[in-house]
DNA sequence: ACTGGCGTTAGCCGGTAAGCGAACGAGCGC
DNA sequence: GCGCTCGTTCGCTTACCGGCTAACGCCAGT
């Protein structure tokens, strides 16, 4: 599926499991204004701690969740809020996307570098 | 060398190169004030317009200038302000460090990575 | 002793963002 | 018609952050 925003995206998996408003503010700790107006697209998308609670309540695939992490990313404007955390104080990662950039790797090259790493871990 | 900040290594730079504090302010278009802050790390790091002409001002090396950009970002504890314009809207990237930190990928993994991309952009 | 340059301090301002309470309008069951 | 639930709007408070001006204390040179 695809998704405007992260506003749309989370109304929309709301709905589909029934719940109201009011009590996913309530399960989030967060006011209903709040909530609506994240829907709405007019506020930002929550902090990490928030969306580690959101992918509980709506019960989202890893699939749907690193969608949902990619939505609250661009609405910020920024990387996606799960990946900093790896990013950041590993400076070889730091590094590597740098050399990713300067040497125009395209989505094949990346792809290649996730199969490599899964084929090492298995084996 | 090692820097504990932001702040300290502009300001080691900055007198290395025996520019006053107040000349530098002037060539970044920003107070004296404002950089003595940034300089004992009171404030936050400069925006990338004022670190690309930092980088210039200092003459920074590549190394030293990936530097620099690595402690803005750990002073804001987020990812060096570089990367994110490079990570955010490439999915595959994002896909790609999600799976390298989910299979727990280490230095010598990413290092293989950029080899090879050398390599192949080489060859 | 005076000046001038240097880094620094203190305090202020404007913008933006998180987050809330109060109150509202639409729909529905009785 | 009444009351309830639901989503929504309005306006407010608080906090932080970028950036500034004014003014300070410290030397070095004259």
């Amino acid at each position: 599926m695809e998704y405007a925003n992260f506003g749309e995206f989370i109304s929309t998996k709301r709905i589909e499991k029934k719940i109201t408003l009011r009590e996913m503010a309530d399960r989030l700790g967060i006011s209903a204004p709040f909530l609506t107006d994240v829907e709405k697209d007019r506020r930002n998308p929550f902090d990490m701690e928030k969306l580690t609670q959101l992918a509980d309540i709506l019960q989202l695939s890893k699939e749907e969740n690193d969608q949902m992490l990619n939505l609250a990313g661009k609405k910020r404007n920024a990387v996606a809020p799960d990946l900093p955390g790896y990013i950041m104080n590993r400076d070889y990662v730091s590094a590597a996307l740098r050399a990713a950039r300067d040497l125009d790797a395209g989505e094949e090259e990346w792809n290649r570098f996730v199969e490599e790493l899964k084929n090492r871990k298995k084996g």
